[in-house]
DNA sequence: GCTAAAAATGTAAGCGCTTACATTATCTCA
DNA sequence: TGAGATAATGTAAGCGCTTACATTTTTAGC
């Protein structure tokens, strides 16, 4: 045995082709199009593959290849439970098909995201997730003159092209204010998170706004505060709502960690829910049936929605074509923390 | 101005060069080490630099520099909040210093992380966070042998040579077991996750039996109930263990998740918590104090463990050496959920 | 003003792979 | 059986960067 084989450097290619005694060529495709050569000249070459412990280097491989099977994807954190769980099935989907995914992430800011985004494509990502569509327009010809595929997620908006994969979240939450609505109830107020670069958010008080504009209400007036996604922001913006518009009787937030602090915030001031208050929710997340009373909210596929993502972004790839977007539904969970008036 | 910088095709180094009339070399330190470099000739080359809209392509660099700025973590899942929490720190962290993250789970299963972490490897990652230390000495061997700067997180053992920042999950699961036992019950069972390759719940059952020990009980004939991660299996658990122990008084979760399925089991067989049987969690993730009654449980710095790591990973790949390991604190919170006998 | 040392820049050799193209071996069928 | 098609393999040219070393320019000291 070799010298070159025992020491300590790691193997490269042409080791591996020296030792099973064909050309680097042929390793080569043993490794990416195995059907290209003869099975006995295979084993020989995967042989040495695993005497040697040979894998390939990356970086070569991306300079050759031009291409990284990577997939980038910048979420506003992973510690809002919704993308956690929709990017841990977007990951497994893309592990199933040889991909690896680059997560980073914004922290709900713009301006930090444009940032990511670049460093994911100068990272070699061949393909990208994000979140929502608001963005600059300049960042879209960005990512249009690299020619990476880009999938918008958690976001559906009707006739735009860009390719999207969500719900359409002025909808859901049109169609739960309507359910609030009917339930006899005229003073809504609206916790929101900050709607200025996210539409989803955007979408869901506009919802709001809609339902109250068909029951003949002035939607516009409508009480709204917003605040960072955060139990403890909820909180506090439930006490806001109280003290500037003590007759509210409805408060719909724009997402479950919102509606808990409000239900939290209730509770501490000595408001029965849904007695005194009604409280609503967005995502049903976990908590969302555990909290004191279950929240009454709009279910979102979100598990779904990244396995789905997934595959709209390996399809892309493989046919560099534009899908068509995806609408998902989105039901409404009626639990406790909804009542009449 | 010349063709080649219109055109469609991404602008090289060398297209850079040109276009600011100095050599390769030139332009590769203006963006690497830039006080190498006389500040006339440096402007110059980030006004072409700018014009250009380049940016270095990582494949190449990565394969002449060695080394990528990138680091791995494998985590069991990103839908623990626990991970999603110090995950994000880590994160944050490791940008600050210019390094981006590549995430991977492997869903709890020991061969899935062995896979995880050569995939991450042979991608180039310059090091890499692992949670806990249970895995095989080959795959250990292989990260020596390769040279990876590894880091142990969310465990910490003492006297092991491998570098590591947690907490000692058996100490503090002993000192919470021994609030319990100062709290008169005798007849203490526990919910854990599967031991069998997760050297955290391991310890802390361990730590229970240990102050079990300590006061005289046996604690290897311990009613355990192993499952997986999940509120619902929480719920099943508790029930398992009220069935075989119904003189149980106390049943100590290994994770808050587990505990909030416990406390729900037990609302639904119309057990009261505390009066009729104490329930404690390990973690202190949001919903413990949401939880109703809210949870007593182990408190541990997620966020700073995160941010931590990345410091420590930092620094040994900057001095190449190994870190003294490092034991967080953690602390009991004391809540409703555990009442005296 | 001259020389030696220091600073700035340039030259060019890889880094480890993929792949177009060239070459050689194997098969098909009249 | 041999010509042409087809399959298997080899040859070698990059991919876009970093960096050791060579060269040129500037600075300092006397």
């Amino acid at each position: 045995m070799a010298a070159s084989y025992t020491d300590k450097t790691v193997p490269t290619l042409a080791d591996v082709a020296r030792r099973a005694k064909v050309s680097t060529a042929t390793v080569s495709r043993c490794l990416n199009s195995p059907d290209r050569v003869l099975g006995e000249t295979r084993d020989r070459v995967l042989k040495a593959v695993s005497d040697l412990g040979y894998a390939p280097n990356f970086g070569a491989r991306a300079l050759a290849a031009r291409h990284t099977n990577t997939v980038g994807a910048v979420i506003p954190t992973m510690e809002n439970a919704v993308f956690a769980r929709g990017i841990q099935a977007f990951q497994e989907e893309l592990g199933r098909h040889g991909k690896t995914l680059l997560i980073a992430s914004s922290a709900y800011q713009s301006d930090l995201e444009e940032e990511q985004v670049r460093a994911l494509v100068a990272r070699g990502a061949d393909a990208l997730l994000l979140i929502g569509y608001d963005r600059s327009p300049e960042l879209y010809a960005f990512l249009s003159k690299r020619e990476v595929p880009t999938l918008v997620a958690w976001s559906y908006v009707d006739g735009l092209d860009q390719p999207a994969i969500g719900f359409d979240n002025r909808a859901a939450m049109a169609g739960l204010a309507r359910l609030v609505l009917g339930h006899g109830h005229r003073n809504i107020a609206c916790i929101s998170a900050p709607t200025a670069s996210n539409d989803r958010a955007r979408g869901r008080v506009e919802g709001i706004r809609q339902a109250l504009a068909e029951a003949d209400l002035d939607g516009d007036s409508m009480m709204l505060v917003e605040t960072p996604y955060a139990i403890q922001n909820g909180e506090t913006a439930f006490r806001q709502v109280m003290a500037a518009a003590p007759d509210t009787t409805a408060v719909m937030c724009v997402n479950d960690v919102l509606a808990i602090g409000a239900l939290r915030a209730a509770r501490e001031m000595g408001l029965k829910v849904p007695d005194d208050v009604s409280i609503t929710g967005f995502d049903d997340i976990e908590i969302a049936v555990l909290a004191e009373p279950a929240l009454t909210t709009v279910h979102v596929p979100h598990r779904e929605m990244g396995r789905r993502a997934a595959a709209m972004l390996i399809g892309m790839l493989r046919d560099n074509a534009v899908p068509t977007s995806v609408k998902l539904p989105t039901d409404i969970r009626m639990r406790r923390s909804l009542g009449r008036i």
